[in-house]
This record gives C-alpha cells, sequence and structure tokens, in this order.
DNA sequence: ATGAAAGCGCTAACAG
DNA sequence: CTGTTAGCGCTTTCAT
C-alpha cells in the first residue's frame, strides 16, 4: 500500500542503501543520481517511515505528555508552551490524561514507555510520594514535573507557598481579617497543601486564625448548602474567599451570585493560576498568577537539555526550578473598613 | 539499555518465539513455561517496544490530532472527547497545534503521515478549498473534521449557518433592531462564513439590513478606536453584537466595559460555541452552543469507524455528520424597547 | 559513488 | 507446546 524505500529504489534503479542516503545525506550521492531518486521519491509520493528510522536509529525524538485534564485551562497553557518549542525543535509529542486517576497515570506512563519515548512531562496529584516516579527514576527514565511542588524530584514549578502568602498577604492588607481557603474536593496535591502553608502563614503572622481549606465540589452546580452557610453565616463570616485555583473561583463566583452575593462587595476572591481568561472575567478575576506557558517551556527545555546532554545526572541546577509569580490584583478583592467584619462588608473606592 | 525480548527469551531459557507468545496469547503456552517467561520479564522489568510491533504488525493504533491552538478551549474540549474515547479503545494521540498557520499544517500532516497514523482527526480555517485535504483524499488517508462546516468532507459539526439564524432571531425577539456581528481578524472560516450567512437571513427575514462583519482584533488589549466607533456612534448604534466565537465575545465585552459601556444595558452581547466557562462569566455569556466535547468524541468514532471497518468508502452515512446545537439565553442579552433604538437601551425585567 | 548485507525488536508461519 | 526462520522499513558499516 504505502510505499517503501525498496518501491523507490526499484523505481530509481538503485539500491535502497543510495536512496536512504539520498534522504539523509545527500552531499554524498552523485548530484545526478540524487536527481533520479529524488524523482522516483515524489513519483511514488514516498514519506520514509518513521517506525523503521526509530527501530534502528537510537533517537525516536519522541515526547510523552501526560496531564490530568484539559478542562482546566492552566495545562492547556502549560502545553501550549511545550508544543510551540517541540514543533521548532522536531519532536513529537505523544498526550494522555489522566483525570488524577492513579491507575490512568500508570497506564499512560506504561504506554508511552512502550513507544520509547526520550522522556516525560507531566503533572501527578503528589510528587512526592508518587511510586511511580520512583520507579521512573530506577528505569532511567527522564522526566520533568510540571507545577508539582517539590524539591526531592526535577520540576518547575512557582514557589507556591510564597505565592499564596503573598496574595493572602494583599487580602489582609485590603482590611480582611477573616479569610477562608477554599480547594477543590480531590484537592490532596503537593502544591495545594503549599499553597495552604502559604496562607496559614500570612495569617498567622497578621495574628489571625488560619482555618482548614474548605473543601468544594468543582462539578455541582450549585453551592452545597453546608459550604454556603460557612461561607454566610452569623458572627464572623468571611470576607474573602482564597481560592486554591482559578477554576474553582468562578464555580465558587458563581455560587456565590446564585446565592444573591455581590462580588466584591458582600465577598472578595482571590484565585491562584493566573489564567489569561481570567482577566476577561467581569469583574477581572484577582489571582496568583503563576507564567503557566513559560513553566511548559521551562520544563521542555529542561527535559531536552538532559535528553540530549546525557550524562550530568545531578550536581548541575537544583531539582527543583522555581519560576517567578505575580499578583493580578484584578477587581475581586474590595477593601474593607476593619471596624466590624460581621455586618456586610462595605464598597470602598480604593479597590 | 532497554531490554528486548531477546534478553528475555536468554533469561528464561526459551526462544524468543515463545516469550512473544507468553505475551501475546499467554494460552498457547505451558502454564509452567509461562510462568518463568513472566518471571524473567519481571526480573528484567520488560517492556514490549511498541516501535518493533508496529513495525512488524499492520495498525500502529496511533491517530493524529491537529488542532489551530489549545488557547481557546473550544478545542481543547474537542480534544478532551476524543482522548477519552481514544484512551478506552486503546489507541495514541499525537497532537500538533497550527495556529492555523498553513506551512504549519502541512508539516503537521506530513509528521504524522511518516509516524504512520492510522487516520487523522483535525480542524482547519477552510475547508472546502484546503489543498491538503485533496492531498488525504488523494492518498487513501482517512481522516474527520471538527467543527469545519462543509459537506464535501468527512466532516462532524453543527449547523452553523441555522445555529446562528437562531441566535440572531432570539436577538431580534429580544427586540433588538441594529445587530452587528463581529468576527476575529483571521475569521476567513467556513464557519465564520456560514455563521455570517445565518446572522443575514435572520436581519433580512426581520427586513433588517445585515452588515459585513466587522474585524476585531483578539489580542489587542483594547477594542480599536475605529471598532468602538462603529459600536457606539450615534444614530443607529448597534445594540446587540453576535461575536462569531464565545473568546470573541469575552475579549469585546472586556473593550466595552473599558469603554464604560455595560452589558447587557448598554449592548446585548452573544457568542458562538457554548464554552463550558461562559457560565461561569458575569453575567452569563449567550452563546450560541456546540456540543464540543460530542463532536471530539464522534469525530472519533466516525474515524475509528471507517479505519477499522474498512471499505465502504461512500455510500454510508452522509459525508457531514451535524449534531445538534442549542441556544444558551445566558444574560448578556436584554430586552429592550421597540420605540428608539439611538437612545441608549433600557434594561428590561424580562431578560 | 554505489551496493550487499546485517540488524534494530518484534510477530507469524511453519516445522517439529 | 516450542523453536526456527523470514521479514516489517530503515540505517549503516564494509566492500567494491
Amino acid at each position: 500500500m504505502t510505499p517503501t524505500i525498496k518501491d523507490v529504489a526499484a523505481h530509481a534503479g538503485f539500491s535502497i542503501a543510495t536512496v536512504s542516503r539520498a534522504i539523509n545525506a545527500p552531499h554524498t550521492v552523485n548530484p545526478v543520481t540524487l536527481d533520479t531518486v529524488r524523482r522516483s521519491i515524489d513519483a511514488l509520493d514516498f514519506r520514509p517511515s518513521a517506525l523503521g528510522r526509530q527501530l534502528r536509529g537510537e533517537r525516536t525524538r519522541l515526547i510523552g505528555v501526560i496531564l490530568p485534564t484539559l478542562a482546566n485551562p492552566v495545562f492547556a497553557e502549560c502545553l501550549q508552551g511545550i508544543d510551540e518549542l517541540a514543533a521548532t525543535q522536531g519532536y513529537r509529542l505523544m498526550l494522555m490524561t489522566t483525570q488524577y486517576d492513579t491507575e490512568r497515570e500508570r497506564h499512560a506512563i506504561e504506554t508511552l514507555r512502550e513507544h520509547r519515548v526520550e522522556g516525560l512531562i507531566l503533572t501527578v496529584a503528589d510528587a512526592d510520594t508518587h511510586p511511580l516516579l520512583d520507579e521512573l527514576d530506577r528505569a532511567g527514565l527522564l522526566y520533568v514535573l510540571m507545577h508539582n511542588d517539590t524539591v526531592r524530584r526535577p520540576s518547575v514549578s512557582v514557589d507556591n507557598r510564597l505565592a499564596a502568602y503573598e496574595g493572602v498577604r494583599m487580602l489582609i492588607a485590603h482590611g480582611h481579617r477573616s479569610i477562608l481557603m477554599l480547594a477543590g474536593t480531590l484537592a490532596a496535591s503537593d502544591r495545594a497543601r503549599q499553597r495552604h502553608l502559604g496562607y496559614a502563614q500570612a495569617m498567622q503572622q497578621a495574628g489571625l486564625a488560619p482555618a482548614p481549606a474548605l473543601e468544594v465540589d468543582f462539578n455541582a452546580d450549585e453551592l452545597s448548602p453546608s459550604v454556603l452557610a460557612h461561607l454566610t453565616r452569623g458572627a464572623n463570616r468571611p470576607t474573602a474567599l482564597f481560592c486554591s485555583n482559578d477554576l474553582l473561583a468562578m464555580v465558587v463566583m458563581r455560587g456565590l451570585r446564585r446565592a444573591r452575593l455581590q462580588i466584591p462587595h458582600d465577598m472578595s476572591i482571590l484565585g491562584f493560576d493566573g489564567l489569561a481568561m481570567g482577566e476577561l472575567l467581569s469583574p477581572p478575576l484577582a489571582s496568583v498568577c503563576a507564567p503557566n506557558r513559560e513553566i511548559g517551556c521551562a520544563a521542555w527545555q529542561r527535559l531536552l537539555a538532559r535528553v540530549t546532554g546525557g550524562y550530568e545526572t545531578f550536581s548541575e541546577t537544583p531539582l527543583a526550578l522555581t519560576l517567578p509569580h505575580s499578583l493580578r490584583e484584578g477587581a475581586t478583592i474590595a477593601a474593607i473598613s476593619n471596624r466590624n467584619e460581621t455586618t456586610p462588608a462595605r464598597i470602598s473606592v480604593r479597590a
């Protein structure tokens, strides 16, 4: 069906070796021959099989990418960065998503290894304790994590703790004293932990009491009554919410609006991720921003350096590469008077 | 480095054929042998090379996916659908993005063909006149388009013309008479054309004058003065905008807000795509919704049917599969009194 | 400058 | 039930 190098050789009247050379090292073959061969290649619409090549040579120029989901633009943004560089440098991407499911993670890694990918770029729930990553280490398969917050493994991320700390300090600077952190239900992730740590530190430093993260079901249409109760009831109801990611922040805002709360008048909102889309919201979402696309690019570059560089196993740069974060003030944060947080917050012009 | 079937054979003391059988047809080998072989496989951490397999067998179980960009969630949503089914059915995805660049499209197709993908799922700017697709037809490489609106090629989409028609009718039903369509600058796409057609039909049918689509730069931070002039100036300024996609709608809304226009009070907005995220906006974005995820799923199923089914070249179902669209009323549309469109619109409770 | 031949990792006849 | 062998499409010595 599909023509092979043999067909070309026969058509051109040369050996397959010559055809191979004509393709891979044109200068080593007689110009006239070269021309003939090329004509045959065109005539047959021949396309060298990557399979055959890869089997022969060592390099597959294939990189595996494993992401939790594409429903969250954070990962789509990272992937954009990766894809851009991959395309430039002649590498192919094999993509698999896991929905944070360990079984699917295992399966993805397995599949990708069977395809002899030269390396892996991935995001997992919790990197430190992930057995599959230990396995990769043992097997010597190169990988770089994105977003995972760990010093034990090759990774690219922001300083989640510090970033969250600064974000919450900003809330405090705006006069908020009762601040709650919200997280998704599956949020046993390393970065969610770090973000909560930063939240807690900022609170304590201001002499405020940090609370455990409140879990919110991402997919529910409405906020659950119990969550809503937490957010609205009496005495020391929170005036600001720190959401562990932007998508969650958006879901929460919708829930609050449906419950007739106004943002930021009745509740200030701070997200995390810095989704490009957040800026398009009304009001623009305040967020602790990670450079998602750049994280993807950096992960790619680190991986490629190791893949091509070869042997500098460690001792090079630190395992964890930390990229700078930034604060997007947005307009979902209102300053409030410090007088009395139990009454509905008042709008301040300073916001 | 990586162990091969030979290593396993040597380690187990059997031939490579037996090892191969132990893997692919366990029931055909002696249980004791099987056990030994499996032990060796584990001991060596052997993983059969997909390369070797593919080279031998006909099937690569590899599908290429070519998307314009992942920055627009429309495509990420489609990809989710594809990926879900691919994972279930044991296929691998090779992903490439093009940024609507023809050269990159060519390159992506080329690369994917070299990898002997069994089929292609893709979205291009304009399917009807796309020379590369003709080439695919000629070469007999199976493909299915997503979102492209054409009857000439295998595709899955909504009826863009009809959907847009209904959307604009909805605007008209809300009392709007001066309605403008906005499109992205690179919007020479087949679906943008169909959507404009639907817009024009709805307008004409209501005795209103359709205007050419107004081009808006997607990436600019602010709306250009000339665009803004179109939207706000005097006599018959539009009271509603039909945006050719949701992302554009969001950008436009930001621009309008910066220009101190209120939505929907001063301007009603209707998007197209039905991004999941649109529901999270405030106000929730009215949109003509395509079932993006399902489009991905359907494209996958059609492709796989052809890939595995084999020979029913045509005569089966029609080339273009049209999935049902829906209207999401959202809250970016206000009803206006029909009296006098030249004065600022008034809020109506009916919205 | 070109060709013959080996071999990459694997599967599939075909023998035994 | 197991082994031998050929060959998938290609690159790469090694001769010529």
